[in-house]
DNA sequence: GGAAATCAGACTAAATTAGTTGGAATTGAG
DNA sequence: CTCAATTCCAACTAATTTAGTCTGATTTCC
């Protein structure tokens, strides 16, 4: 039940795009290089973000991604659903009501369901900002 | 952010045990039947949890398995450590404090700090008895 | 003694995740 | 106008994890 270098990476990323927010677009080999990871693969995590239309990307020489809406307004759960697909643990309790036709007896089922909602409680209800804010707390602490 | 196989085979064996709770030992052959799967691989499972004294086994002609204790005193979580190692998403917000050296200054961890705690939750909550319970529920409605 | 079972562990196969490579298209700055 | 900085795109490779098989030894009831 671990949880992909994708969505760690692309969450972080778009932290970090929140802390901007308002100025100028940021490259992607600036945001590579806060996390200390290789732009050519975040590069592909930010694609993801911006087919999800979390991120708008700005071309051309002086260009990067900005946040497409305030940080406020972005959850983590999307961000994840945009990274990995989906947040779901298993796919009997998917978005999609994936039909499996022993929905009915499965012992497991409500179990997987309770859990599900639990988390996806958690991934829905925290902002970006929660997190860039969060951040900055631990920052100040540090400094 | 997918849960195994391995957990889900290996915790409706527990469940399917814990419906015989008291009476003799079960084969792990007829556990693997109740569920359609190979006798092979269940049997390294069941292996997992008996080396975590969640079920005792009874060796020769006639054995079979048991839980080690009563339904209601074995949770979800300790099975799902006893075939997964852990239920940690992350490293760095495991049981065994992982010394993530950026901890202080990680804007994710928070976050997967507080979703670990809604998982752990969930898991270490729901007894065995309460999965046996929903499943014969299910099992009446759909006779 | 033989059949039914646990117990042990090495092995293989499949799938997923992580990461790289190469190059085309766009655009601001000089 | 051109060049460097950048997004954008997609196929490829490598590494890791998960799933599942195979073989055989040991124990114990009948």
């Amino acid at each position: 039940m671990k949880i992909s270098t994708r969505a760690r990476y692309g969450l972080k990323a778009v932290v970090d795009l929140a802390t901007q927010y308002g100025g100028d677009p940021v490259a992607v080999s600036a945001l590579a290089q806060m996390q200390g990871i290789s732009e050519a693969y975040l590069e592909q995590l930010v694609a993801a973000l911006k087919r999800a239309k979390l991120l708008t990307g700005v071309r051309g020489a002086q260009g990067g991604y900005m946040l497409s809406r305030a940080p406020e307004e972005i959850t983590v759960g999307e961000v994840l659903r945009a990274l990995e697909g989906t947040t779901a643990i298993y796919e009997c309790v998917g978005d999609e009501s994936f039909g499996c036709e022993n929905a009915g007896t499965c012992s497991a089922r409500p179990l997987w369901l309770k859990l599900q909602s639990k988390i996806d409680g958690v991934l829905n209800d925290t902002t970006i900002k929660d997190m860039a804010d969060d951040y900055t707390i631990q920052k100040r602490r540090s400094e």
